[in-house]
DNA sequence: TCTAGAAAAATGGACGCTCGTTCATTATTC
DNA sequence: GAATAATGAACGAGCGTCCATTTTTCTAGA
């Protein structure tokens, strides 16, 4: 049974997709050629498909793969949960997540037309916001907030912070992320009490 | 001289751009094919190329004129710019807007990838954020907000809004737009004398 | 007012090219 | 040497675009 190892093959299909990954954030998907994604891997055109079944296999496999690794986490103090949040903010200044948030916003137009993307994608939207949600449980509010409506101002303010910088190099993240703090030191915890 | 009116020629022109919006919309720029514009305007794929030089150029036009027509007024009371902020925000939630937001986020991706389209773009994010940015001028913000950086996370509260309603048919745009009023209610005019 | 005809408007089939995909063949592995 | 990994030329389909042809429009002469 000649058959090469399993980390080989894992390897292979690693290697195709960093192509992909790399062609798709430079051209967006539809753009992007299977021949564009064979010359970038270096692989040959036949030997993608005993991989994928086909391009739109290997766009549902960039995005199944695309989270943020980051974890806005909901334990710790209500400082350390705001903190965690804005370093989740001061990532999308770093400029080797350049290509990462290139790619983010092409997953958001394929979503609006694909359906299956659209299921893939939200669980990449929902889950952040869920987690935030929970984060901001047992969090002193001001008036008139609601934790649900607030977790999803907050994925707001991260989602067009991804898309300005994409297409502004002029944007001072630090400044965004001070002036995000302040507001959020209004609206988190107006009255010190609390758990 | 044999000639149709201008009016017509003006119509003919419009007939094609609003089926190219259309196209667009539903299958963003490179699924829709020139037949598709064809089909959805009635119009013979011949007559296109006497309007426009190529599929590149229709793609420009319906960029050149996507923008929202609310404006952001800089002038009246500080009430009454957070309100005409906040109708800005209830407008996406209008489902007669639900196409323009899915061409919105379509013309994200292209401007990633496309200078041409990115100039033209960010004129659309540029003109509304220097707009607010004028709004704040001689508001009075919490201690440590930025009005230039504020600016842009209103407009990034918009873009995640927009973006968010794309997706997701479940998202509350009432309970949005009032949680971000309450923000707005903590982060502005936090002692209340000023101009 | 009517009509002939020149000029522009509009048509849609055809063209060359590139796309995603396949498969007969060769190279590699155990 | 048998089974799998890998190749890359070739294929049909569909793309954006063009252009020979027909239809429509407006003017000029009667």
């Amino acid at each position: 049974m000649p058959k090469v190892s399993d980390a080989h093959l894992a390897a292979r299909r690693r290697q195709i997709l960093d192509a992909a990954a790399a062609c798709f954030a430079r051209d967006g998907f539809h753009r992007t050629s299977m021949q564009d994604i064979v010359r970038e891997s270096g692989i040959s055109a036949g030997l993608v498909y005993r991989y994928f079944e086909g391009k739109d296999d290997v766009i549902a496999a960039i995005v199944t793969e695309w989270h943020d690794q980051r974890q806005v986490l909901a334990t710790g103090t209500v400082d350390s949960r705001v903190a965690a949040y804005l370093d989740y903010l001061r990532s999308a200044g770093d400029p080797a997540a350049a290509a990462r948030l290139r790619l983010g916003v092409q997953i958001w137009a394929e979503a609006v037309r694909n359906p299956r993307i659209r299921e893939l994608a939200r669980r990449n939207v929902d889950d952040p916001r869920t987690a935030v949600a929970a984060a901001l449980a047992g969090v002193p509010l001001a008036a008139g907030i609601d934790p649900g409506a607030l977790a999803r101002v907050l994925i707001s303010i991260y989602q067009g912070l991804q898309l300005q910088t994409t297409w502004d190099e002029t944007l001072d993240n630090e400044a965004y992320v001070s002036t995000v703090a302040a507001v959020l030191m209004a609206v988190v915890d107006p009255a010190p009490p609390a758990s």
